[in-house]
DNA sequence: GACCTATTTGTTATTTTATAACATTTGATG
DNA sequence: CATCAAATGTTATAAAATAACAAATAGGTC
């Protein structure tokens, strides 16, 4: 992904937005939350629940046990700062957090990049499903696995 | 869900696809196998693995262990006889076994019936949406969490 | 500032879900 | 009936998540 944009400027919009919602939603986003937040921005690929203890590890010089960093990840899940990828057990940045939405993702299995999809169309089609069945939603998610356009390209070299 | 409709019935037909499919398909529905997709179909309900190693100790005066409900659950998801439900952890039967389709399921927070919605509106949105960023689906899972008609009258009287 | 309370984080142990690695059995085929 | 591949059994372990309780810390009130 780095390879596209400038990661760090996307880091730190991140972190910047996320400090505003919390904000403004007067909920706290304490150094270890942010920090878990930030870890999570290090890259567009979804991040393990464990990956993220042993990065915390590395970092901090001290051990961090698995309730804490869950307990950052169910925070920002909450908030809406972070997504989970339920199929991977792994956790990604929300694109865009101010606006509470679906979860759409398509994730490479190759490099493992997932980009968020917010599409009216698909979300009007899941709601006139869900009405048709007189299904009240409350949270939802879909997540479509196969080859991005970059490792489609590496794959048929 | 025994309320609406004959579920032995249900069952029964479920059996028999599955043996037909396998049949056709040079696939080996072996009697753990189809014990195994049999306990899925008790309910329409999504069946967590050790539910189903519980059940069968139960059946079988014998336990049985994870490894071998495991390759059940993995030759059914192969042959295309049940889901994953990813945000459950969970397994259900699937509905129309005999063509490939996609995993779409609104699932009752309440009574955990979780009906699977094959809508090809739906699947067409999310090719498209594929097709836009150039993305070449392998698998594809919608999981809707919400309140079922059933249920919503429940919680509102 | 001192005190109180609610929130957050630390800590230990355990549960839940899933897989690795190797042994044994079964079943189709020559 | 001998052989080989596929399926199942068995033991141990990995990976993901949570329960329960203790300690620390941030805000509000006097």
């Amino acid at each position: 992904m780095s390879t596209c944009h400038n990661h760090q400027h996307c880091i730190d919009s991140a972190l910047n937005n996320a400090e505003n919602l919390c904000q403004a939603a007067g909920a706290r986003l304490t150094p270890l939350r942010k920090q878990v937040l930030e870890l999570i921005w290090q890259s567009h690929k979804p991040m393990g629940a464990y990956d993220l203890i042993n990065m915390l590890a590395d970092v901090s010089e001290k051990t961090i046990a698995p309730p804490t960093v869950y307990r950052a990840l169910d925070f920002l899940l909450e908030v809406g700062l972070i997504h989970r990828i339920n199929s991977l057990n792994a956790y990604i940045g929300c694109m865009e957090p101010s606006t509470k939405h679906p979860s759409y993702f398509l994730i490479c299995t190759q490099c493992h990049t997932a980009s968020e999809c917010n599409d009216n169309g698909l979300s009007e089609q899941i709601n006139n499903l869900s009405q048709e069945n007189d299904f009240v939603i409350e949270k939802q998610w879909l997540e479509v696995l196969g080859l991005c356009r970059n490792c489609q390209i590496q794959t048929s070299v």
